[in-house]
DNA sequence: CATAACCATAGGTAAAACCTATTAAGGTTG
DNA sequence: CAACCTTAATAGGTTTTACCTATGGTTATG
């Protein structure tokens, strides 16, 4: 197979009409250049040249492949231009998956994170449940998860950014208005409502107030379903604290949170990627910025694993 | 810079997603397609594949130099099928100079062996006197001339086709009508008509009849003027014997031609091409080809330098 | 838990690309 | 006509690199 070297050596040949300075424009020396044409000859099995002292002719074979030859070299260059735009990770295409009790309350901050200090990053979201994300980050069609972090998974790798505290949500009406603080055994006793099976806060809270996996019967596709149902009074739910802080800033009115007690149980967002994806400093970066935009998190924190 | 053998194990991986099966596909050997897609992206600066065990995946950075890689190493393909096609010597175009004193008469000829034994060559014809021929040939504008052959001249090489007898023409109302040959010394006797300066004939006959420069008044401008000159008695011309054949085959009859004693004399016709042209191959089989195609040539020829 | 599949690494070899110095061939100049 | 210049080719040796075999490490699988 022919290279693109000979075809720099040739086109250079042709363009000076000189071995001499077209070696010099190649940073070679002029023995090797007529070399390399000449052996370029013999792969080929045509003169490209006729030699003279005055003046270097292209033959007619050569002039049938020059312009491919020129447009080899085109399409190298610009090769390697592309790759110098893609070098830097912070910019380019980013698949980003969330899940569906984080995506709305995270993305003010994400958002203006991202706009101030990854400007070009193309964010693609997409909200799926964590064991989706999971398997469609080890197929290749998302880049990184960011979600509560899960145990470690094969061929992940994973970026504690944040601890998200569960609160509990009642409503008005609950008897437990007016305290602002309850035992995490205490509640076993409520009614509590579930997100439907497959998100992973269903998983933590069921795990948190032992319930079996069939108990909790009233379930929400979302937490903003969960919220009017606590706020009728159909029951009490866990509410992570980015939601409960936007919740409250939306003016909020029906419901009234308390602090489980110390530790405050608490779920670890973060952010996952292949370990082998070229991702992981734009990751970090992202991690960094995003956790110092986040709330500052309160000590005595106990990690719920999903 | 990076090189073909880059862009095709690349993509090799990526067609394949599998390292061990594209190394089998480029005849190499696992672990060096695996260091060469490695020192790829090394000197890209660019991750282009993530490796897992199974499948190995893209990068966005991959994905968008993929195309230009593969188009690259089309035209390596293409360039390559060119120079096969090129390889033929007796293929392609040849630009063919012939000196008008033998342009029509050896036509006949050359156009039935070219398009018998050389269908593949497309002949652009030009018809120029020597001196031209021979500035053209070096310049490269020219690829084989068809002339009297002339001393060697630098940068070029000849090759001896055949060798044409020279007779004399006289009007029918000639006193040497009846005759069949005539001494070259009683030659300088008679009008001698030339052809005009720069044909070669005309330098010949000059040469041939000891006449000086200046001499020889009355001038053609082609063989066919002198042809009706003579045959109105204007006086008399040396004849090549192409074109003496080629006037008897066309019945002509107002004409009488003489033998000119022996040794006959004659020019020498031959090929042309630069020394360095790639062309000669093709000389020595059109040569060889056209000596067969002509007449077969008498002894005693005494050839006459230009 | 052993096995298989797969890519990476290590160490060494052979091919190639490259260099400097020189030769050869044509032109040019004193 | 000899001396010189220009230009490409050749010779001989060095460095680079592409390549191989053998081995190691990691991850899924029976």
């Amino acid at each position: 197979m022919i290279s693109l070297k000979d075809a720099q050596y040739l086109v250079a040949v042709v363009d000076c009409g000189h071995f001499g300075k077209a070696a010099e424009q190649c940073f070679v020396s002029q023995p090797t250049l007529s070399g390399q044409i000449r052996k370029l000859e013999q792969k080929l099995g045509v003169q490209l040249l006729e030699r003279h002292q005055k003046s270097v002719l292209v033959t007619d074979a050569g002039e049938a492949l020059l312009p491919k030859l020129r447009n080899m070299l085109l399409l190298a260059d610009e090769v390697e231009n592309m790759a110098r735009e893609q070098q830097d990770p912070f910019t380019g295409r980013l698949r980003l998956g969330i899940i569906p009790s984080l995506a709305a309350y995270i993305m003010p901050y994400l958002s203006r994170v991202v706009s101030e200090q990854f400007p070009g990053l193309q964010v693609e979201l997409q909200e799926l449940q964590t064991h989706v994300q999971l398997a469609r980050l080890q197929q290749g069609q998302l880049d990184v998860a960011l979600l509560a972090l899960p145990d470690d998974v094969p061929g992940l790798r994973s970026l504690c950014v944040w601890q998200e505290r569960l609160s509990l949500a009642v409503g008005l009406q609950h008897p437990r208005v007016g305290q602002q603080e309850v035992a995490a055994k205490e509640l076993m006793g409520e009614t509590m409502l579930l997100l439907e099976d497959g998100h992973c806060l269903a998983d933590q809270t069921r795990h948190l107030c032992q319930l079996h996996s069939q108990q909790g019967a009233y379930r929400g596709t979302s937490l903003e379903t969960l919220r009017h149902m606590v706020a009728m009074g159909a029951g009490v739910t866990l509410v992570p604290e980015l939601t409960r802080l936007q919740w409250l800033a939306q003016g909020e009115d029906k419901l009234h949170f308390l602090a489980i007690d110390e530790p405050m149980p608490a779920r670890e967002i973060g952010m996952m990627c292949r370990i082998s994806s070229g991702r992981w400093p734009l990751l970090q970066g992202l991690g960094k910025a995003l956790n110092e935009a986040l709330p500052k998190v309160p000590e005595q924190l106990q990690v719920v694993p999903i």
